[in-house]
DNA sequence: ACCTCTTCGTGAGGTAACCTCAGCAATGTT
DNA sequence: AACATTGCTGAGGTTACCTCACGAAGAGGT
């Protein structure tokens, strides 16, 4: 039994995946308005540019990358991109260099979206971090990041 | 544009949420040697004890307090328990007191591969938080719990 | 130029984990 | 005794993934 003060790995473990599903939580809610769901607003963001992996921003991105990006195959990245097209955030071109390729692209209201998404994101993280002073949230940051390799 | 040596919501958010990803996929690592998923793997906790909503871990639990625990709808609740059934690490009983109701019990071998499982879990825990040392740990502790509510 | 070998996106069809709704049996309430 | 409520589960639906097969297009060898 170790003592009631010390810092154990599973309480680490637990106020960790508390703290991760307090984030997610908000930033889920701040998605609803816009009838999102979490993997549609990913795509957008990818799509947007906010992501390593993508070249430029206005030139689109192709299935594949699409599928990389988000870690998921690429039929299910087909579908991702058919459900952003439904709903008229995004639209499918044709590849100049490659005719087997298409090319996806925000459309003007997937850019306002995304915009409106990545402020309901920002808005939430800003309310759960706001509770940690400068000093306390740069410790933080430090900490968080040794443990992401 | 912040300074980047700022630490941000967006970079703070972005760390926590990679952190715990790696303790996750840790987790799910070693819970691979047993073939349960991870759905499953929370139903034998639950149903082992370790969670506050739980009585007595000898006496069982209702398949409708398996759902409030495990936050969703009984229906779901009786899938799992189901699987659970199948793999033979779990069994159902009657309730001597409401003839309506279904008691789970986990068995000797859902005993076993719980605590199996759940030494598998410290595991990737101390592996990931064994990077820092103790003061360190001590001090993202309480940062996390901070953000905990 | 031709033939093959690979790559791109997608149709077809499958699975896992959730859901709602209807129904039966047992309980509680008047 | 009659009625409403509760506890579980069958039936059937949705979502987000998957694999496999295919046609169109590019890449390479000869």
């Amino acid at each position: 039994m170790p003592p009631p003060d010390a810092s154990t790995s599973a309480e680490l473990a637990d106020a960790l995946m508390r703290a991760a599903r307090g984030l997610r939580r908000g930033w889920h809610a701040g998605l609803e308005p816009s009838g999102l769901s979490p993997h549609q607003a990913r795509a957008l963001h990818v799509l947007g540019g906010g992501h390593p992996r993508a070249g430029d921003p206005g030139e689109g991105m192709r299935i594949s990358e699409l599928a990389a990006a988000l870690r998921i195959a690429p039929r299910s990245a087909t579908e991702v991109v058919d459900g952003l097209t439904e709903r008229g955030l995004a639209e499918r071109g044709a590849d100049p260099a490659d005719r087997r390729a298409v090319v996806v692209r925000l459309t003007d209201a997937g850019t306002a979206t995304l915009a409106h998404a990545d402020r309901a994101r920002a808005r939430a993280a800003e309310e759960l971090f706001g509770r940690l002073d400068e000093a306390e949230r740069f410790d933080l940051t430090r900490l968080l990041r040794r443990l992401a390799d």
